[in-house]
DNA sequence: CAATTAACCTAACAAATGTTAGGTAGGTAA
DNA sequence: TTACCTACCTAACATTTGTTAGGTTAATTG
């Protein structure tokens, strides 16, 4: 084991190396894809060979098994963090914004783990994406419970399924990696209309409806 | 050149296997992603051998081409034939339920080329990619020249961005491949739901809302 | 009949892949 | 010094991949 005698006060090179690895292999993945990434290409980007990657690494699965899993944590804990600056009894609408742009942002903006995330997620064995599962079930789970207290607040329709509602909006909001061009679009704004959407919906308030012709 | 005295009443034999090559190729990309597809299992479920496809087809590349074209175009066929048999003033209600559900029907029932369009679309070569995003833009004009006329009509907010509208209603429709499952969801109850939060939103309808505690 | 063609197969090619076994430079500890 | 350990490298392995050149069979055509 380590000696304990002395406290090692800066990281050893070996932790540095791994980490180094891990966010050239989610750069590499976001941009080429899972199979489109070879173990040469990462360590090549290391300045290292493709046999040293397995000093850290048991396998290519656990590398982008690993970079998975912290793609989903960075979304997890930006919106936990942006959720936690609100006030408990904030509205709906200031709620959703507020969830939307956390999760837009850490997946849109400079973190190549998140993009990553989306572009192969539908490209890794089906070993490491079920046991990646669990993750996803818990930021999903994260979502419903923030949602629920507002349905039963009344500031929700009472005939919407929440589970469903979690869905729809994973989905509008992890698309915008097929879209999304940072300069062509403003973040906060297309937060905002997506919250928009989501709460008031696309038809005016307060007018009279023809329900037929 | 082919005889012309003769015509040819039944579709030639090859025609038919070049189809079946398409329909295998779409399934197997669907359930497997693109680069897990060889096409040595490509032709096996053909009951043929891998240099056999070269005589029907140039390249991987070009297989893969027509399997995304013709997912598109079905989705695209599915939906202009719904709203065919709409009135020319249905009101926006209808119609959005109308497109949506042919839209989730087309991608998530029986059709390897839709599903199969969806998952392997971020792991093709750029190239195939390139080629493939002419018709993709032809089918998000036709979902914005759809919306555009209700929203000159009043029955969209004037302050709604139509395009930001469509690519959140791509992703919420196109994103229930991850989840949608045909034994626990009923197809047409999803798409009520998602064409009642994007049309009415989540907040319960006439009500004063506080804006603050 | 002979000639041609469509629709495959066989067998191989070069390249790339994940992975492993064994070696080695440099620092650390006794 | 000697011994050891960390963090790599080298060199190969067995597969798999897309692709191609040339052969084969059966049907069709003149």
């Amino acid at each position: 084991m380590s000696t304990n005698s002395t406290i090692p006060v800066t990281e050893t090179s070996g932790a540095i190396s791994r980490q180094m690895i891990l966010e050239t292999a989610a750069r590499l993945f976001r941009h080429e894809g899972y199979a489109a990434t070879s173990l040469r290409a990462i360590a090549a980007a290391c300045d290292m060979k493709a046999g040293s990657l397995y000093y850290h690494f048991e396998s290519k699965d656990q590398i982008v098994s690993e970079v998975l899993d912290i793609g989903v944590q960075r979304v997890f804990d930006a919106v936990k963090l942006a959720l936690e600056e609100l006030a408990p009894d904030a509205p709906l609408g200031v709620v959703l914004h507020c969830a939307i742009e956390a999760h837009l942002r850490a997946l849109l903006h400079s973190h190549d783990f998140t993009s990553a995330n989306i572009r192969i997620l539908g490209q890794v064995p089906a070993s490491v994406r079920e046991s990646h599962r669990a993750l996803r079930r818990a930021y999903e789970s994260h979502w419903l419970e923030l949602l629920s207290p507002l349905q039963r607040n009344g500031q929700i329709r009472p005939d919407v399924d929440l589970q469903r509602t979690v869905y729809f909006l994973f989905g509008a909001m992890n698309w915008a990696t097929e879209w999304y061009d940072e300069k062509r679009f403003d973040l906060a704004q297309v937060a905002s209309e997506m919250a928009d959407l989501v709460v008031l919906g696309l038809q005016p308030p307060l007018t009279t409806r023809r329900t037929r012709a």
